[in-house]
DNA sequence: CAAATCAATAGCTATGAGTTATCAATTAGA
DNA sequence: TCTAATTGATAACTCATAGCTATTGATTTG
C-alpha cells in the first residue's frame, strides 16, 4: 500500500539535500536519525525516484533528487505566497470592491472617499458603475455591487445604511434671471417658470422630496423637462428651457451660463446614503465603512 | 500550540471547496464528516484566514477561500510536473549528457552514436568538447564528463571502457605523388619521406601506436611536423611538406590535394574507446551506454 | 586493531488522524 | 404544529503511524 505525500516528505528532503548529512538534517528538524530515514525512503518509494546516493561515508544527491531540491525551494516559496495573498485577501487587504452610485454622489463624495480609502488600501481596485436607485438595490441583493450610493427614503428589508450627505437644496437660474440671491423671497416667486428636474424613475424617492418642497411652498411647478444628468439640466437652463432645483453638492463654482441660489433657510433636505448588505462577507467591504462611519 | 501544515490540509480543502458540503466531501475522500471537519478547522487555524462560512444548511467560501482554491489546483498540477520531471531524470529520460572527444571521432562516429541517441531519447541535450586524451580522462574522474572518445591503450584504474573502433591506418600522400595503391608494395618506400604525425602529448598512445608501426616495418621516421587537426595534416601534404599516416576513419572521399592509400595488409590498429566512471551516477550515461554495448 | 562515524534496521511508544455517537440548528413534509 | 430529515460542530474514543531507542554493519581514522 502506497503512502500519501505528505509536506513533511518535502521539507526533510529539503534540509536532507541542504546538509547531505543525515544526523545532522535530523537534529537540525528536531527528530532522531532513524525516523528521518524512514521518511526520506517513503519520499522515494512514493515517487520512485531514488533522490540520494548513500555511500559508505558520504550521501549525495542524484540528478533527480539535485533537481527536485532546486524546484522545492520554488515550490514552498509559492506555497508561502499563496497563503499570505489568502491572508490580504480575509483583512481586505488587497481584493475588489464594487461600487454603484447616482450620478450626483460622484461631484463631492466618492471622489474624497476614494482617495481616502486608496491612501490606506492601494492595493484594493474599484469598479464603479452609475445608476438609478433601484438598479443599485437590486445589485447589492444579488451581491453583485458591494457598496451603493444611492437617495432613498426606504430600503428594502435586509439592507443597510448610512447617511453621507444630508444637504439643502439650490435653485438654478440662467444668469441674467431678474431674480438674484438678493431679490428671492420664497419658492412662490417661481410658480409660473418651468421647471427642469431630475428623472422621477432614477429617483422615486429624490422626486418625492423635491415635489414635498414645492408642495410646502403652495403650489404644483410647472416640469417641462427630465432628465439624470446635472450638465444637462445646467444646459437647459442656460438656455432658458427652464429653472431647477438640485442638490447643493451639485453646486458649481464657476458655471458659465447659470447661477445658483441656495435654499438653506427651508427645511428640507435630501440624504445621500451609502447602502451595503450586511451579508455581503467581502473583507474590503468591512474596510470602507469603517471610513464611512466615522 | 500550531500544527504544521501539510498537504493532507490542502486535498481535504479541494474537495469541500469543490462539493461545498462537508459530508459529501468527506463521503468522496473515504473519511468521516467530523475528522473532515477538524482538519479544515485546523487550516482555518494555521493559516489564520477564514475559508468557508458556514450557514445553517449550506456552505459557501469566502473571497480568500475562493482565491485558495483556484490557487491550489495550479499548485498541485506543478507539484505533479516536478514529481513526473524527477521520474523522467531518473531514468535518463530527459537531461543533460556531458561527451568530450578527440577531434578524429567527430569524423564518423560521434554523428551517428549522437543520431541514434536523439532518436531515442529526444529530451536528453549533449554538450560537446574535443580535447586531448589526458584531459578527457581527468574530466571523467572530476565528473564534468559523462563520456569521453579517447585513443588510449592504458586507462587509470576505476575507469571503464567499451572499443567502439577498431581500425586500420592509411598513408596520405599528396595526389601527383608517384607511388599509388598499385605501386605501393611496402612502408619503406617512404623511409627516406618527411611524416607529418599527430601530437604525441595530444594523444601519447596513439603516437606510440603509429611508431610501433614504423619499427615493424624496419625504419624510424623522420617526423617534420605535429598537428592536432587531421585539416591540418592534408594542408601540409597537399603543399609537399611530407606524407602521413591517419586511423582510417579520417580517409575522405574527394579531398582536393591528396590521396589515401588504406594500410589494412598491416596487422596494426588503432582502437577509439568509448569510457566512462561507472560511479557517475547520471541516468543518461546507462542509456547511451546501451546503445554503445550492442 | 580499537575507536569513531555514518545510515539502515528492528521493535517499541505515543501522538494525533480518523472513528463513532451525539448535539444543535434548521428545513421540509404531514 | 409536530415529526423526520439534513446539516456541520463537538466530545470522547481507538488505532495507525511518525518518531523514538537500541542496535547493526560497514567504513574510516588514529
Amino acid at each position: 500500500m502506497s503512502y500519501q505525500l505528505e509536506l513533511r516528505h518535502l521539507r526533510y528532503f529539503q534540509a536532507v539535500a541542504e546538509d547531505l548529512h543525515f544526523r545532522k538534517a535530523a537534529e537540525r528538524l528536531f527528530i532522531s536519525q532513524p525516523g528521518l530515514s524512514k521518511q526520506i525512503k517513503e519520499l522515494e518509494q512514493h515517487m520512485d525516484v531514488q533522490l540520494f546516493e548513500r555511500h559508505n561515508r558520504k550521501v549525495e544527491l542524484t540528478p533527480a533528487g539535485a533537481y527536485l531540491k532546486t524546484e522545492l525551494a520554488h515550490y514552498f516559496n509559492g506555497l508561502n505566497q499563496i497563503i499570505e495573498h489568502s491572508q490580504l485577501l480575509d483583512r481586505g487587504l488587497v481584493g475588489n470592491l464594487k461600487l454603484s452610485y447616482v450620478g450626483s454622489a460622484m461631484q463631492q463624495i466618492i471622489p474624497d472617499l476614494l482617495l481616502a480609502f486608496r491612501k490606506q488600501h492601494p492595493k484594493i481596485l474599484f469598479s464603479l458603475k452609475e445608476m438609478d436607485n433601484q438598479t443599485q438595490v437590486d445589485g447589492l441583493l444579488s451581491q453583485e455591487t458591494d457598496l451603493a450610493f444611492v437617495r432613498l427614503e426606504n430600503l428594502p428589508r435586509g439592507l443597510k445604511s448610512h447617511p453621507v450627505l444630508r444637504e439643502a437644496f439650490c435653485l438654478v437660474l440662467p444668469k441674467n434671471h431678474p431674480i438674484d440671491s438678493h431679490s428671492f423671497k420664497e419658492l412662490g416667486q417661481f410658480k409660473n417658470e418651468s421647471f427642469i428636474l431630475f428623472d422621477q424613475q432614477y429617483s422615486p424617492s429624490y422626486y418625492h422630496k423635491v415635489m414635498q418642497l414645492f408642495e410646502d411652498n403652495g403650489f404644483a411647478p410647472k416640469v417641462s423637462h427630465n432628465t439624470i444628468h446635472s450638465n444637462t439640466i445646467y444646459k437647459l437652463v442656460e438656455n432658458h428651457f427652464g429653472v431647477s432645483i438640485v442638490p447643493k453638492s451639485l453646486q458649481l463654482k464657476s458655471q458659465k451660463g447659470v447661477k445658483f441660489i441656495p435654499l438653506d433657510n427651508l427645511p428640507h433636505r435630501t440624504v445621500l446614503s451609502a447602502v451595503w448588505d450586511p451579508n455581503n462577507r467581502n473583507p474590503a467591504l468591512e474596510n470602507i465603512l469603517q471610513l464611512l462611519r466615522i
